[in-house]
DNA sequence: ATATAAATTTAAGTGAGCTTAAATATTAAA
DNA sequence: TTTAATATTTAAGCTCACTTAAATTTATAT
């Protein structure tokens, strides 16, 4: 049995809409790797706390308290990871799950300390922007999936998704770091993968894998 | 209602024994501030688990698993609190508390990149010892209870109980601070408080808080 | 438009770690 | 050594965040 607390909950559809727009219970369920019921469930006590605005059937939204409720948590998350990452040298794949216990450990203060400490980290190591204290996250070009990219398209990696160590340890792998100049060199209509030009060679990847790296496109 | 989690009992069954010698259930009860029932439950837990032995009414002892699961513990609570106060410049009367929920949350493997970081510190900001990644604790002079001293005894103090805030608050603003030369000016039989002197002035100080303070005694 | 599939909610139930109140054992005092 | 006080354990019950299974609503496909 999983103890997943209101806080992931909050930072979850918080992500979710950043990243599929629409929240749907189920896409939260399979996040937090938990039953459909036990989201209905939480969405009605988050709803009555007023963190989300949740009608049955229909759409969940964030209520403003919980979105810096939410907004609060990444911050905690992100400044974590650049942490374990730039200071205690934590391998790349490994900071996710350790930060994720982390955030709902320390308090305002104390993250505002290691904040300053980090010397006010923009950018996490997966390349996710950093919500400062009040909320407002730094001003940044805008990324696109890689999977949405097209043939012959150009521009450098931005962003990883961090939630799957697996797909972050096989990116490094395969030569693929946030910073890395590519482009697409070919696009299946088959199946949806690519095949990427990095500096140093040329990946094959598929589409879900595509998916989940984030290109800042040239123009 | 609280959540204390099988590690907390283990840290305070440690404790306990290093500093009242015997454990009971009820120290156990007030110093996690729960009832002596749930201690009654948890320790029937941490015995068929093999943690601690226990038998109805009769003592309760760790065994060496139990044993070194709580060094692990501890070790990895002054190593957070070493951090937070030199790292980060958290006030002293903080850190306790603050520690007390990163060491649940953080993996043996980070807690060693901490160390690493903090280059092995061997003392914490209260003047405990920090156990090694073996559990084995840096040596050092022997230290007694400040209530324990007699009329001209001197020494320095070297180590003040970390568990309420308020007596360390009340400590820095006597001038007390671990590594501060005092001696004992008079000691009163009535009540048991001291009267000692600091190199800047001279402080009367209750039984009680006079427990709390550690010293390490010239000879 | 209707049948089928998929998503969501409700209902009932579980285990962990607490609570209070009552019962029992141990310790201290008369 | 009996009695009273204190400590500990047992018993019953609560809440929280889950689970599975069944019921219901919504979406999709023919």
């Amino acid at each position: 049995m999983k103890n997943i607390s209101k806080e992931d909950y909050l930072s979850a559809i918080y992500k979710l809409r950043d990243e599929a727009g629409e929240i749907k219970p189920n896409l939260i369920a399979e996040n937090l790797e938990i039953s459909p019921a036990a989201v209905t469930d939480m969405l009605k006590k988050l709803s009555v706390d007023g963190f989300v605005q949740y009608k049955k059937y229909k759409g969940i939204k964030l209520t403003s308290k919980g979105e810096k409720y939410a907004v609060n948590m990444i911050r905690k998350h992100r400044l974590w990871e650049t942490f374990l990452y730039k200071t205690l040298n934590m391998p790349w794949e490994k900071i996710h799950d350790e930060a994720e216990k982390l955030e709902h450990s320390s308090s305002d203060e104390l993250v505002d300390k290691l904040e300053e400490f980090l010397n006010y980290p923009k950018f996490d190591p997966h390349g996710y922007p950093i919500p400062d204290k009040s909320g407002l996250l730094p001003k940044h070009k805008p990324v696109i999936a890689l999977s949405e990219l097209n043939k012959n398209d150009k521009g450098i990696i931005a962003r990883i998704s961090d939630f799957k160590s697996e797909l972050l340890l096989y990116a490094t792998r395969q030569g693929l770091t946030i910073g890395q100049k590519i482009s697409v060199k070919e696009k299946l209509e088959f199946d949806g993968s690519v095949l990427i030009k990095t500096s140093s060679n040329e990946v094959s990847l598929s589409k879900k894998i595509a998916s989940n790296i984030f290109i800042q496109k040239d123009d």
